[in-house]
DNA sequence: CACTTGACCTGTCCGC
DNA sequence: TGCGGACAGGTCAAGT
């Protein structure tokens, strides 16, 4: 579920939450969660200061005084939750949540020196925390490999679309899904763009005309933009760092909205596999 | 080489 | 009510 605008939800709330605070220690139930050594964690997380936190496509750097980074990846059911304490006074929205946490899915806790805690949870145990020198984060396969971010504003229809070109005999959706050809696309928003776009999730690439590339640049960036805004998509776990839901599934088209009907036609919403993935379309809208 | 499928995990929901 | 199985979605490894 953490997508592009799930992730950069996380990360403003965090930055908000969480710079200046001071390291004093960290506890790991397990070694695929955290795996670094011991040393490294004494020598360059404790005792750092978040300096700033960034993101790329999906995956969020955290900067610490150290000159090193926690670069984390939430993949499908990750949550970064901060529970404060008194900085922020009575009916602060991380008060909510003081006692709910730890929970049986929290894999890596990380207190300040003022208390305050950072938990990374994780039902399905797929994400994962890496500490790394800042300088080595580009090193990483991931950063090598991934696409341009889709929300920078130089980055252009045109681009855009010249990105797909490459890939003529694939199926769109799975080209959206490709963090290499466009960076934190996942599957809610790569539903939302192709039905805002009027396209079939199931056609090739090289069908695709570039009047419509245009249309599903904007639709995407337009989407993802609004998507940021609502806080993003809670679908089942996601929450932001204050631990609430995102709400933009409320103004969802397609996603999980299978048997109702299209806002556009009122045809009734499908749901099939795709790209190996639950899709949803409105079949008189998007044809093959 | 380009593309598709399976594995990684756990919780939830559905049908029998 | 209990149980098995399908399903959820991000990414990488393995298979076609």
């Amino acid at each position: 579920m953490p997508e592009l605008p799930e992730v950069e939800t996380v990360r403003r709330g965090l930055k908000d939450l969480i710079t200046s605070r001071t390291v004093a220690s960290i506890k790991s139930d397990n070694p695929k969660s955290f795996p670094n050594s011991p040393v490294d964690v004494k020598k360059f997380l404790i005792g750092a200061t978040i300096q700033d936190i960034n993101r790329r496509a999906k995956v969020l750097l955290i900067y610490l005084s150290t000159d090193y980074a926690l670069v984390i990846h939430l993949k499908m059911t990750g949550q970064l939750v901060f529970i404060g304490e008194k900085r922020f006074g009575a009916g602060h929205p991380t008060d909510s949540l003081i006692g709910r946490l730890p929970d049986r899915s929290t894999r890596v806790t990380i207190t300040f020196t003022d208390s305050s805690r950072l938990y990374f949870n994780d039902q399905r145990k797929f994400g994962w925390m890496w500490l790394l020198p800042i300088a080595e984060v580009p090193n990483i396969d991931f950063m090598k490999k991934v696409g341009p971010e889709p929300l920078e504003a130089d980055f252009s229809a045109k681009q855009f679309a010249a990105r797909f070109t490459q890939r003529a005999n694939t199926i769109i959706k799975a080209v959206l899904l490709d963090q290499t050809v466009v960076a934190g696309i996942g599957n809610i928003y790569a539903d939302e763009s192709l039905w805002s776009a009027k396209i079939h999730p199931g056609r090739l690439v090289k069908t695709i005309t570039p009047k419509e590339f245009t249309t599903l640049y904007k639709k995407l960036r337009l989407i993802m933009n609004l998507a940021i805004e609502k806080g993003g998509s809670t679908d089942r776990n996601y929450v932001t760092a204050e631990g609430k839901k995102g709400s933009y599934l409320e103004f969802a088209q397609v996603f999980r909205r299978e048997g109702l009907p299209c806002r556009r036609c009122q045809t009734t919403i499908i749901k099939f596999k795709c790209a190996g993935r639950g899709t949803h379309i409105c079949p008189n809208c998007q044809v093959l």
